[in-house]
RNA sequence: GGAGAGGUGGCUGAGUGGUCGAAAGCGUCGGUUUGCUAAACCGAUGAGGGCCCCAAAGCCCUCCGCAGGUUCGAAUCCUGUCCUCUCCGCCA
């Protein structure tokens, strides 16, 4: 184990305060388009409780009985309380047993209920534009190609292979796409280091405890996850899901918080049952790379941190040219962890629609919860749960499409962004046979 | 992959069946002393849950990587598992 669960504390919100807000919890659940039973928490607590004593009792009367026995001397005596001690170790694990019955189906509720829900977030399934990135939306004198025909025209990536090799949903990239990955990579990196992150590289593979505790499910029909046969390790999404890893079990000294750590991955997803047109070419994959920010953050300090990863967002892609939009995610599609979530829409010419390509959330103790990730104050006593949070710096895929489609020319060729020609190595991609 | 060793409180580290939630040291916090700082000295100092309840105090339960087992009683014995370290093998 890397870290250890407390029995019901891997669950998404206090259960105090649930017990306590019952009506706010149910008002959450309908905004997010969550079902859960909260009458039937409020019930199994009240039994939970009633079974917490009957254990501790029957738990506080065998700790006399053996402490009674420690200090007899004569052996008659000792020999007559060890039956005792013997039924009431009987009747304990009878208890106990019931008491993890109701725990189990408790916890089970209590894992299904999702985030509070930031006040200012949209209600419903309404997300709203905030505000437009610094670049214009391109106007071209000429009918824009997709990325998937500009790819083919310069030489850029090879679906057909990837399909052959691996199958649907994978792909080769080529020349210049493969200067831009790693360009991508840097630029990106550069200006996290800049605004203080510290830059890992994480593993790819993760244990399912962990995937859960940031709020994937890896098992399941309608999961996103690969998991690895006959192992507990599943590929990884994301590097949310490592870098929420990283300080599992911990408790950190408040004056080190904030820590802002990013990390390259592969990311990897199933995307079960997600077919039609925006599957084309790399917008959709099974596989990608992805520099990812994640904050650890004092409970009153993960609204601005939230803005701040936005900041960054709006940073990098402003630096790349690329138009785009941020989008304020409604309630019912926040899922589970995030309390607000904000996503850059980038405008893409060959779709003639905008399209995701980042998304930052604020999960506040959420993940914290289940990760068991916590905070002290120095010279005070108690623990609390830090806050999580997380952001695409860059999802290269989708990046790439966005800076193929928008940097397009009229002759064919694609004009690499200024900030990224230093890796490339060059201003200009033009169109080439293919190899 | 093979062979050993080990996982104890914020840290180091004692503890091999009976008031051990756990010695000692360090650190931290409070105090005394002090021109200031330091040192020295004194005291306090794990977490989670429950009971009680205005609150405090108090009481109880659980936790010595994790999960089981043996026992009246487990940090201590047994099994499994995860992790760490050392050596060997293999390999980029």
């Amino acid at each position: 184990m890397v870290f250890d669960f407390q029995p019901l504390d891997d669950i998404m919100l206090d259960r105090k305060f649930i017990l306590e807000n019952v009506e706010l919890i149910k008002q959450n659940c309908a905004n997010r388009g969550v079902r859960v039973d909260i009458d039937r928490v409020v019930a199994l607590d009240a039994q939970r409780k009633a079974a917490q004593t009957r254990v501790d009792d029957l738990n506080r009367r065998a700790n006399e009985v053996a402490r009674s026995i420690g200090k007899a001397k004569d052996p008659a005596q000792r020999e007559a309380r060890k039956e005792e001690g013997r039924q009431l170790r009987e009747s304990t694990v009878a208890a106990q047993a019931e008491l993890d019955r109701i725990e189990a189906e408790l916890g089970t509720l209590l894992r299904a209920i999702p985030n509070l829900t930031h006040p200012a977030a949209p209600v419903g399934m309404e997300s709203v534009e905030q505000f437009r990135g610094k670049t214009p939306v391109p106007s071209f004198g000429f009918k824009p190609l997709d990325h998937v025909e500009l790819g083919e025209k310069l030489d850029l990536m090879d679906f057909e292979a990837a399909a052959r090799v691996t199958g649907h949903g994978f792909y080769f990239l080529k020349n210049e796409a493969v200067l831009l990955e790693l360009a991508l990579q840097r630029y990106a990196l550069d200006i996290l280091i800049d605004e203080g992150f510290t830059p890992t590289t994480t593993p790819d593979l993760a244990r399912n405890e962990v995937l859960e505790g940031i709020g994937f499910i890896p098992r399941g029909p309608e999961t996103q996850i690969y998991s690895i046969e006959g192992t507990d390790l599943s590929l990884v999404a994301t590097a949310e899901i490592t870098l929420g890893g990283l300080l599992s079990g911990q408790t950190i000294d408040e004056e080190a918080l904030p820590i802002k750590v990013c990390g390259i991955s592969h990311c990897f997803r199933t995307e079960a049952g997600a077919h039609g047109k925006a599957t084309r070419g790399l917008f959709r994959v099974h596989q990608f790379t992805k520099v990812e920010m994640f904050a650890f953050t004092r409970p009153d300090e993960s609204d601005a941190m939230l803005d701040d990863l936005l900041r960054i967002e709006c940073r990098i892609f402003d630096g790349l040219g690329i138009p785009y939009r941020v989008i304020d995610t409604a309630s019912g599609d926040l899922g589970g962890p995030a309390y607000r979530k904000f996503d850059l829409e980038a405008w893409m010419p060959g779709r003639g629609e905008f399209g995701e390509i980042t998304s930052t959330s604020n999960c506040t103790d959420y993940q914290a919860r289940r990760l068991n990730i916590r905070c002290r104050r120095k010279g005070e006593k108690g623990t609390r749960f830090v806050h999580t949070l997380n952001g695409t710096a860059i999802a290269i895929s989708r990046a790439l499409v966005a800076i193929l489609e928008n940097y397009q020319q009229a002759d064919g060729a694609v004009v690499v962004p200024e900030v990224l020609r230093p890796w490339v190595g060059k201003e200009r991609i033009e169109p080439r046979p293919r190899a």
